[in-house]
DNA sequence: AAGTGGTCTAGACCACCAT
DNA sequence: TGGTGGTCTAGACCACTTA
């Protein structure tokens, strides 16, 4: 760790903080910059480069004239950020989702360590399947600590209005930030084919992702098949 | 188009126009920083403003202490810029290259789309196998236009030190600044089960990839087919 | 010890949004 | 029209690299 840590991160600290306490709600405004700063006894442009660093992690948006807002975790942010496939022409659309099985089991040791819980801790097993325009897309077998989603059921889970990780964040305060993805090619199993509609032998996308909160805090963690007929996942490299 | 274009924006222009004439050649350092707002007739900070973007951009690095530098692709900068395999481990190291072939040819509808080129253009095809421990991993069918690269030829292609987007750089100050992927899953063909060493029906993944210089500028595109043994393809979502 | 980028401040003015 | 974030300046001091 660096001796002297600079005004501006520790402003940055005290404001995640903050937001992860919840002091201000997702799509809420925080107060004005000269009074953030004036509260932290920092000047404007200090208050600001922390803020900056914030936005940069989509943990704020600014808009000028308005206000800085709280992120919250709408269906376009999420497809902009979360959702990596896309059509022949480029585009993406937020795919229907279809709750398969929803069951409680504990975490194997594999789990265990992805989500950085003690083997045999208590996780929700949960299996999806993605499709669009009727068509499946991605079948997801997703694991999420219980510890995390006291009061999780299934009717919650499948009645759910947003997104995954909007509900995690609405419902728990639980905000994703960052996930992880490792990519193979697999064949699909049988049970695989039936549902995303293939007949062996069929390649797939086999991608393990996990879901981090601040502070790099495992949130949930999936296995998902992909089936790319029509669609690619699309992965940009360098000028980030 | 905005109206009002910011100061710190239309010096970042001319700094990067600067770069892509050559005045400073990668891995020499810019005049400081002073020197520069003063060239620039403008105040430090905004002159700082300016840098900062082309440093988040990969074009510039900052050495506390010793100066402002022009990125130069050294074998790390491209392997935590551009090569996203990871062992089981997690970790990085860069492949070998074998070249299988080297020709000139014409620029189908297909490329010419995706190197913004006329159809019929001259191109370079270059097929190249990537191995990792004598294992072999990447199989590259690469295509760069004949008019970005114009003394190319396969004994330089095969005799250079670095890696391919190190010679666009060192030999024809073409820099890499970004690579878009789209990656499908497929079954390997007889050709390509024989050079990647894997038995029918073998899944891998096709990798359509398409280097772009500054303005977006095409550079090469490669079609890619990955086994991925013990290697995956990595790739984090958010936070950028 | 000299020179570089990194941090921090204080204040002025501009562009945009809401009302 | 008032309030917000965005830009720009000038200058002081700190931390680090190099020799």
């Amino acid at each position: 760790m660096p001796r002297r840590v600079p005004l501006y991160k520790r402003v940055k600290q005290r404001l995640a903080a903050a937001l992860e306490k919840g002091v201000w709600r997702p799509g809420e405004a925080l107060p004005p910059e000269p009074a953030l700063a004036k509260r932290f006894a920092v000047s404007v442009g200090t208050l600001r480069k922390a803020v900056d660093e914030l936005v940069a992690e989509s943990l704020l948006v600014r808009r000028q004239g308005s206000g800085t807002y709280v992120d919250s975790h709408t269906r376009d942010t999420m497809l902009a950020r979360f959702f990596p496939m896309v059509d022949r022409t480029g585009n993406k659309r937020l795919p229907q989702s279809r709750l398969l099985s929803f069951r409680r089991g504990r975490a194997s040791a594999a789990i265990a360590a992805l989500l950085h819980l003690q083997r045999g801790a208590p996780v929700f097993e949960i299996d999806n399947l993605l499709s669009l325009d009727d068509e499946p897309l991605i079948l997801d077998r997703i694991r999420l600590p219980q510890a995390l989603f006291p009061d999780l059921t299934e009717a919650i889970f499948a009645e759910r209005e947003a997104t995954i990780y909007a509900l995690y964040q609405s419902r728990y305060g639980v905000t994703v930030v960052r996930t992880e993805e490792s990519i193979a090619a697999a064949l699909a199993d049988e049970r695989a084919c039936e549902l995303l509609l293939l007949t062996p032998p069929a390649p797939v996308l086999r991608v393990v992702r996990t879901a981090y909160a601040w502070h790099s805090q495992p949130v949930d963690t999936r296995v998902r098949l992909i089936a790319t007929r029509r669609h690619h996942y699309r992965s940009v490299l360098g000028q980030r």
